[in-house]
DNA sequence: CATATAATTCTATATTCGTTGAAATATGGA
DNA sequence: TCCATATTTCAACGAATATAGAATTATATG
């Protein structure tokens, strides 16, 4: 990720309502959340959101489908963890102490191919 | 961390400049840097500098002192390490795939005691 | 087709942001 | 004290942001 990108992503969730939107998303994974029902769990107008999740959108952190009448939107781990990666970038240069600091769906055990249990 | 301070934060990074400051600020260490040193080094105005830096300050990232004619600015790793873990709260739940994600000193290891060589 | 639901688009508005230029403050040295 | 250096403060301005209201598009169902 370059300086431009990461700018956009912390541009994205420097605002409470995105901030929680994302949060909101990360912690739901991969199937991700209709837009309605993000509007009630945050009591916002559906347009509010609708501009809350361009941005989210445009900085690449979410991604949207149909399904039905409803647009389902889910966080894009990947940008997060790149935004991570350049965070930390200039921290402890070289030196392990740093740990990888990665953003994966939270409630991943289920299908995947048998490890840990 | 709770999420006004992390939308400060947040907020204080999404800018191509203050980015760039705070980057140079991680990468210089506790010792910080002059304002004047930054301000050639990003080719910024000294009062647009100071404006940055006022963000910067409020939101918890960087520190200032006096030393003879210069402020010497500092990154506030602390504040950084509490918005990665902010950020990271999210995902995998429990899993120790998420590594801790802390932001340290770039050249640490002059004085510590004793650890890793 | 008519209607209800889900979300978006468009327009407007108050607020905040980033930069600039001029003036002011603080420190150190002759 | 006088002057240069280092940084901040103040005022102004165009640009971007967040929200709200009204109208519109898209999908599903009777």
């Amino acid at each position: 990720m370059e300086r431009s990108g990461a700018v956009a992503a912390l541009a994205a969730l420097a605002q409470e309502n995105r901030l929680d939107v994302f949060r909101l998303l990360v912690a739901a994974g991969p199937a991700g959340l209709a837009a309605g029902r993000l509007a009630a769990a945050l009591d916002l107008a559906p347009n509010t959101l609708t501009f809350h999740f361009d941005r989210l959108r445009m900085a690449g952190l979410v991604t949207v489908r149909r399904e039905g009448r409803s647009m389902i939107y889910a966080a894009r781990y990947e940008t997060m963890n790149a935004l991570l990666a350049y965070l930390t970038e200039n921290c402890c240069r070289g030196a392990q102490t740093c740990g990888p600091a990665v953003c994966e769906p939270s409630l991943p055990a289920r299908k995947r191919k048998r490890e840990t249990a």
